[in-house]
DNA sequence: TTTGTTTATTGTAATATTGCAATATAATAA
DNA sequence: TTATTATATTGCAATATTACAATAAACAAA
């Protein structure tokens, strides 16, 4: 085997799931905090800002806009990127959750 | 390849992505939810609340306990785990963060 | 048109992850 | 001591991920 038994699970699993992995490598880490540390959202450039080559920042931004972490609208030539709010929201609700549930413990 | 360039980037964004992968699987994510459902911690039982193998579930245990998401301590035969809220709130701490960063911006 | 610029896709090699049978380890009970 | 029970480790096959060179696609400028 090698595959996740991803049907084994809910689908609320799998899609909260699905969201950490998207976040689970250090360059879509970077991106994130990249388009956070600017105002305004992002055309081009990005491949200027990581030590990566363009190809592979290109998978990575797939990956992130596959997981609506960031959103990717075309202007001329140039590709704008921008957080999702939502999505960050849906993660934060998340662990609101898990607070709310861990105050409820003994341990 | 096939590695991550993970020396390219930040400790702090290799540590959270980290954080990510350890929760960027279905089963870890079931694991989670099971030890927030109950109120105290659990001792044992977890083998037979997922649709793994023992083997599978132990290493899956395993993931957790290294990245600091849940604690294990032995009880006699038994081994009792616990969330750890330290790491929770890492990770809570760092969406603070990001939403703080979002509502400056204009997009 | 051709040229340059930006981003995406394809193909492929290196490495990592997942799942589990078999086995090992550790503690308790009989 | 010898079971019994609970968890961990090992080894391996199947699959997924990562990175990038080469190439393609889309568009603007000359």
């Amino acid at each position: 085997m090698g595959a996740s038994k991803s049907e084994a699970f809910s689908e609320e699993q799998n899609e909260i799931a699905n969201l950490f992995k998207a976040l689970s490598h250090p360059a879509r880490i970077a991106i994130v905090d990249y388009l956070l540390s600017v105002d305004t959202c992002i055309c081009g450039d990005i491949v200027n800002k990581l030590p990566l080559a363009q190809p592979t920042i290109s998978q990575h931004l797939k990956e992130l806009k596959n997981a609506n972490i960031i959103k990717g609208t075309i202007e001329g030539t140039a590709i704008c990127y921008c957080i999702n709010p939502d999505t960050i929201d849906k993660i934060e609700k998340h662990f609101g959750n898990i607070s709310q549930q861990l105050n409820n413990k003994c341990c």
